[in-house]
DNA sequence: GTGTGTGCAAAAGGTTTGCAAGAAA
DNA sequence: TTTCTTGCAAACCTTTTGCACACAC
């Protein structure tokens, strides 16, 4: 349990001011036992319930991809209806349930993550993202 | 270089009506000499260039994703802002250029496909994806 | 003829933007 | 007081939907 004094040492550390709006998103996102997954739409609800007051959509947008700016948080690419984020910033890749849209992390001792061996590209490689979609056998596949 | 008649001929063994349209993507899509990943947007493009002439938004996405169900299409995750499509079916991974927001094949001469050691879900893995995002070194990191 | 597919325009869903008002430095 | 941030609504872009008409069988 962080408190709120640290998360606006965090803040002002990383150049963002530490306003009302993101000390507050910073409680919803990072005051928890454990990381989670999430869309806008679920941060929005999420802090309309915890929080018991409503932060404007444009300023959770601008407060999650300035966090995401600084390494606070991970997106993630899944089938682009929406955009997914993690909490869980460390180095891992991800199970997607296609029946439920859930996230699952998965970490090294689950799947090994592969040396590229030839990069034609000749940029840098920012990130090696995997993403294992699973589904119960018997529907039909997407 | 594939024929209308062989077209024709896939459409309707795979139980899709061969129309005038489907036929006409299905030259736009398939009758080129190298795999290509594009956007519906794209696509849409490239049919008014290529064939002179429209066909009607709808009728695109309803194609796209009646090929994707049978196969005949991959659709690759990557940032959700739009969809991205693959006519290359076999089984390979991505390079995705954050600068150019292109896509480049990658088989498993440039990586391994790792094993899936443990599964939580309980459910069938339907496919393994693996995107390596590159970006010219001196960028902002996104 | 019957059922499926097409095209259009409207609507929907997620995300971004412009700008005036407010808060932090 | 200057600069950054917020909030709202409008705009935007991609994708989906409803429905009348057309086409394949």
């Amino acid at each position: 349990m962080q408190k709120n004094t640290e998360f606006i040492d965090k803040l002002r550390s990383s150049g963002l001011r530490p306003t009302k709006q993101r000390v507050k998103i910073c409680e919803v996102l990072f005051n928890n036992e454990e990381t989670f997954h999430f869309t806008i739409n679920d941060l929005v609800k999420k802090i309309s319930i915890e929080l018991k007051e409503k932060i404007s959509l444009a300023t959770v947008y601008n407060t999650v991809h300035a966090f995401k700016k600084k390494g606070y948080l991970k997106e993630i690419s899944v089938n682009s209806d929406k955009s997914y984020f993690d909490t869980n910033i460390s180095n891992h890749h991800h199970f997607y349930d296609e029946d439920t849209n859930e996230l699952i992390d998965c970490y090294d001792e689950k799947i090994e993550t592969p040396k590229v061996k030839e990069n034609p590209t000749g940029k840098k490689i920012q990130s090696i993202e995997i993403l294992i979609k699973v589904a119960t056998d018997n529907q039909n596949q997407k």
